[in-house]
DNA sequence: TAAAAATACTCCATAGGTATTTTAT
DNA sequence: ATAAAATACCTATGGAGTATTTTTA
């Protein structure tokens, strides 16, 4: 019995797709499903329902990925364990981050992550951010970055900073020398926006709407950097996370004023699965999260 | 990485030999030293310190070793429970035991077991007092059956019964005829006796010494076949366990006496290793050798 | 010197790949 | 019709055997 079929099993059942399971395991689709033929003949019995299309699993099934679930965490501890004697932080970690995240805070992160820990190789995905709790979800990433958290019950939320929002113009526009801006003063003004279903325009007009602000929407964009451009050419102004606009403000293509309301940010948060037994590398690479990593406005 | 592998480590460093691990899992020697050397690149660590004779693990080893163990316990106890739901109660039991155990009082009840489970396998070794414990310590059994249990840290003991002691002489020998024997009558005999090492012979001498008694013995053997052979040619009297002697009692070619101390009995029990998870056969089997199996005396 | 362990080499079982068919929506 | 899973078939890896050498008490 390899403890590689066990893992596969528990891939399996929890992505519910062949498919997927076989790519966490870097294997084809076809390994995938010979290795459950050979696990139920092992075990000599039925572990999964094929007869419908849906997924299920069988009451011994349920059984078999229980106690997978045990084998593999324990096989895990073990290769940790050998390697903290080793005092080596090594091995794979994988991130799925929303792009305003791992577009412009990450990298630095990652910078000296990598410094300290040569032997991790830290992996990266950039997704929507629903996408990023399905990956969590589906174990496709071990932590998933994303603003505005939402509970989940299967979810591990861990709040690692408050992101300022500011309100970014064109130099030349009239609210570049404000000092302190007050949403009043956007009533009416052309906005670029985020798409209605990013968390952070929903923020916003949560905001807007308690603050009785009107504004108008000349523009939507699904991710900041188009909304950056967009403000470029003084189609409108923005509000956006302090974070990514820092860059602009060095090379002046872009104002940053601050806002009046304290309120004005958005707290970033690692997801992971609970439960989930952390390597190591990934407990140290979330502490780093944890710490402020100073960058100069 | 197989389980079998941590399975081999596991027996290696139980027994610290080669060549009883590779018994232990039905390989050979060679296969044992190579699944070691593959364990030892696996984890990229030496596991095994063999410079010295003496067999001994690194540090490393030691913890590959704990955390094996409960790699193994979990598979053990996921196969164990698959075959619950199946309620199918099969496997292996292996059993030492010392030979008069095992020649008189267990076939009666290994009988009725494979009656009622006809899928298990038990497997019995007909071993010295001494070589039941070392075989029980060395995982080379499940269980070990003995006579008057010596404590120790590592093995759990579960008394089983009591078995009356009695003397047995020639049908024609003058003490045939006692219905209830005093110690005091035995002052002088002839006496077959076991070998000085035997608990039964320990006990005996003990019993002897408090009552004021002094035989003489005339012969030593180390199992009760031989002194029964030897109290059948009227060499002399011994005092045996009534389960080794029933059928001679029966063929009239031995005549049991009752002992009047109603201390005169040896206690048996079941010992097998602490925390070591037992198959649900091996707890069948414990249950069903707690229970008297009547035989008519 | 004798036992136990390591090594050289060989063989075969099987895990996993590619290509294809089957199944279900 | 399409996507996912199962299957047929093939190959390569490596697990385990035999025979032998090396090691150590």
């Amino acid at each position: 019995m390899q403890i590689e079929s066990l893992k596969v099993f528990c891939d399996l059942t929890e992505t519910q797709s062949f498919t997927k399971a076989a790519k966490l395991n870097g294997v084809t689709q076809s390994a995938v499903s010979q290795t459950l033929s050979a696990l139920e003949r092992q075990f000599k019995s039925l572990l999964v329902e094929r007869s419908k299309k849906n997924f299920r699993l069988t009451a011994d099934g349920e059984v078999v990925y229980e106690y997978a679930r045990k084998v593999l965490q324990t096989y895990a501890s073990l290769n940790d364990k050998i390697l903290e004697i080793k005092d080596i932080i090594s091995g794979n970690i994988r991130v799925a981050t929303i792009y305003s995240i791992g577009l412009h805070m990450l990298p630095p992160y990652i910078k000296t992550f990598l410094k300290e820990f040569p032997t991790v190789n830290v992996h990266v995905e950039y997704r929507r951010h629903n996408q990023v709790y399905e990956d969590v979800q589906g174990n496709v990433v071990d932590l998933g970055l994303i603003a505005y958290p939402v509970r989940d019950p299967r979810l591990e939320i861990v709040q690692i900073r408050k992101d300022p929002l500011v309100l970014i113009c064109h130099p030349q526009n009239p609210l570049a020398k404000t000092k302190l801006l007050k949403y009043k003063a956007l009533d009416g003004a052309k906005f670029i926006s985020f798409d209605p279903d990013i968390p952070t325009r929903r923020a916003l007009d949560k905001a807007f709407k308690q603050h009785g602000v009107v504004v108008d929407h000349v523009m939507e964009f699904d991710n900041v950097e188009t909304v950056k451009r967009a403000v470029e050419i003084d189609s409108g102004v923005a509000i956006v996370p302090l974070d990514t606009i820092r860059q602009d403000v060095i090379n002046k293509t872009l104002v940053a004023v601050k806002l009046e309301d304290p309120e004005a940010y958005r707290s970033l948060a690692i997801i992971h699965k609970k439960n989930k037994v952390l390597s190591p590398a990934t407990k140290q690479f979330m502490a780093l999260l944890k710490k402020p990593i100073e960058t100069p406005v």
